[in-house]
DNA sequence: GCATAAACGAGACGGTACGTCCAGTCTTGTC
DNA sequence: GACAAGACTGGACGTACCGTCTCGTTTATGC
């Protein structure tokens, strides 16, 4: 099982400086679990910062002490979220794809998970510092999963290893796009079910087109 | 050049009465241009109801008559953009996919596309009728494309006739969260860029992928 | 019994001119009576124009078309409440006054008279044609009770016969306002009960000073 | 002079937890110079809680945190000028009576007192809670300038002593409708000038009807 | 008897204000 | 100096009426 360290510190950090109370441990812990909470009852767009605080029992101040603003503490809230998912190895490529479908798109049925990802993915549009935070908090630690499955395949002679390894790179970026692109899209954009048959389907495909020979 | 009939009553339909003065079409049209420009200048999470019938020369009632609110406006205001998206023959199947992609990524850098999409799924998880209108204006009328160049690829002998034709529905869907789902994860999520290289790495995949057998 | 002609054809009159289709007669009734019923229902401020024309089975246009607001609507709804008021012979002066006053207190008890009356006068602070709206409609309409009232003194020897006759008009005004005057800040402003015991002895004060000579 | 203690603190009180920052007291004396300026320039019907406020520098919701609507603030904001009133003594009850009638008149010529003073009694009619408001924040604190005019009159003799003393509250309460509601009427219904030929008329008849001899 | 022309109902229109809600900041007293 | 509390400015919200307009329809007259 692969676990990933996380930044125990989220948000904007304070000054090094040593004088006055420090801050509360807690109060982060409550805050990103309330604000999990009511994207759960509220969704994005009717989730308030003023309501987060008031579930978290703490005042508005410490909030924007912690985070610049909505969009932010959103992402650190749900970034944790897509860290639970792993890769055991189900013995074949193809169960191993077929496993992380399923538990990627078991992810996005938690309400939380696919407003939080869209609703910051749609502000992240005008907002390059935001775009990195999401590519740094969630994207980028999730590829992991791909290097490990292809590591397996290469080991088992499913897939060849690349041989021109600046590529490597490039092609774990496609198979990540491909598959956390179509699971989404087919999810909550199409809204169609992501159910066994479809992943035995879509997982096919995949297969023949990564077997198919080395990419142009 | 495909062209697709639009509903040319946008929004929320006055009852069938006849009595009463009509509503404007002029209207409609200014307001979905003014949509359109905000999303450019603004934004998603900035454009205001009052902005948008200020810069459409329309009193705020107007848009309220016509509109539930800030969502359904925008679908409507964006679905056309899409349906500018079109498969001339470029005589091979791998032309004809290129040329989509290059065409859909294209749209994608379109800043009033980018945003408003993805701002319009985030609300739609929470939404079903929404969800429908997204599905009904923009999903389900790009799937001509994936329809066309199929057909073609089959005239041509490249992709095989569906035996089961209950499956024709399947795979023009499966074919389309592929292609749709990569690109927008590629160009939002991932925020790499869709060039040519990348695109005929992606298509290589694809061509495998289609050629690779029956599905399932 | 003192019974005035009422102009019929209330607020704006249309041209002498002869073609077309006349207006209705009902309408300006059941206006009028829509007007006084909302008037009880909602009071002065959340009586709308809307309102009443859905009321009176009218469009909005109808009353633009007759009167050219909401105060000059509600002066004519009201103003012919006041012209009930009435003065039989109760044998001395001072039965007269304390009958009038009494009646004119069961009058304010109504609530679309009293703030009907109370809120035109207010919107009259500014506008000098509902200024004179009200004065023609009511205010002077009811002075013919006064001058009715000290004649009948006069015959009976209660009050001297004014030997100045300029100063007529100017007494009759006098006492209007101090009886008017004086049972409206009592009813209205000072929220007190104008009954039986109060009105005798507002009365007495009356008497004594109208009998204390001749005003200087 | 007369200076009566006012309520320092307007409209709706902070409930009296100590905590979170207070409210600014500059802010009410802002706010309350603001309205009574837009009562002069605007009017009544005209003056809006957003105009208000921009003339206060203050947020709106600034104004709803302490009254709840146009007329608590109005009322507040009038109450004021009415305590300016004042009864130096002239050496006689004829005088004094002269001299607060014009002063009176006086006040009624401010455009903001007249048209605010009958716009408040014509809401009152439908709201209990207004009219206790109005009765509390400027009539009874009025009712000081009659009990204390009396008190001299007695003092020199022109007026008797009350022997029933639980009648004298509603002799006050009698002298005080018959003064300000006669004086209102003139100035805002008849829409006649209080002038000092006027006055002296007047305040002939009310002492003849005070030293008539105890009222019933 | 048939054209004329105004009145009529319906309801969309551009505006203005409403009272509420939330963002993000500031000002207290307490820890 | 962090914290809870809550008042602060500012701005958008979605609604309600305003008074005007534009339709199609109705209804007295006068040619």
């Amino acid at each position: 099982m692969v676990t990933a360290m996380r930044n125990p510190s989220p948000g904007i950090s304070p000054p090094p400086g040593r004088t006055g109370r420090p801050r509360s441990a807690a109060a982060d812990a409550a805050i990103l679990a309330a604000t999990r909470d009511a994207l759960v009852e509220l969704g994005w767009s009717k989730l308030t910062m003023g309501d987060v605080s008031a579930r978290a029992g703490v005042a508005k101040t410490t909030l924007y002490r912690r985070w610049a603003g909505k969009n932010e503490l959103v992402v650190d809230a749900v970034a944790e979220l897509f860290d639970a998912l792993e890769l055991p190895d189900r013995g074949s490529l193809e169960a191993d794809i077929e496993y992380v479908v399923l538990q990627f798109a078991e992810l996005l049925r938690r309400p939380e998970a696919r407003t939080a990802l869209m609703a910051v993915v749609a502000e992240s549009t005008r907002d390059e510092a935001l775009r990195d935070r999401i590519r740094s908090a969630i994207v980028d630690r999730q590829k992991r999963l791909v290097v490990l499955g292809r590591e397996r395949a290469q080991a088992r002679g499913e897939l060849p290893y690349e041989e021109d390894e600046s590529l490597t790179g490039d092609t774990t970026d496609l198979i990540f796009d491909v598959i956390a692109g179509t699971v989404v899209h087919r999810a909550l954009v199409s809204s169609e079910p992501v159910d066994g048959l479809w992943v035995a389907t879509f997982t096919a495909l995949l297969m023949h087109g990564l077997q198919g020979g080395p990419p142009a």
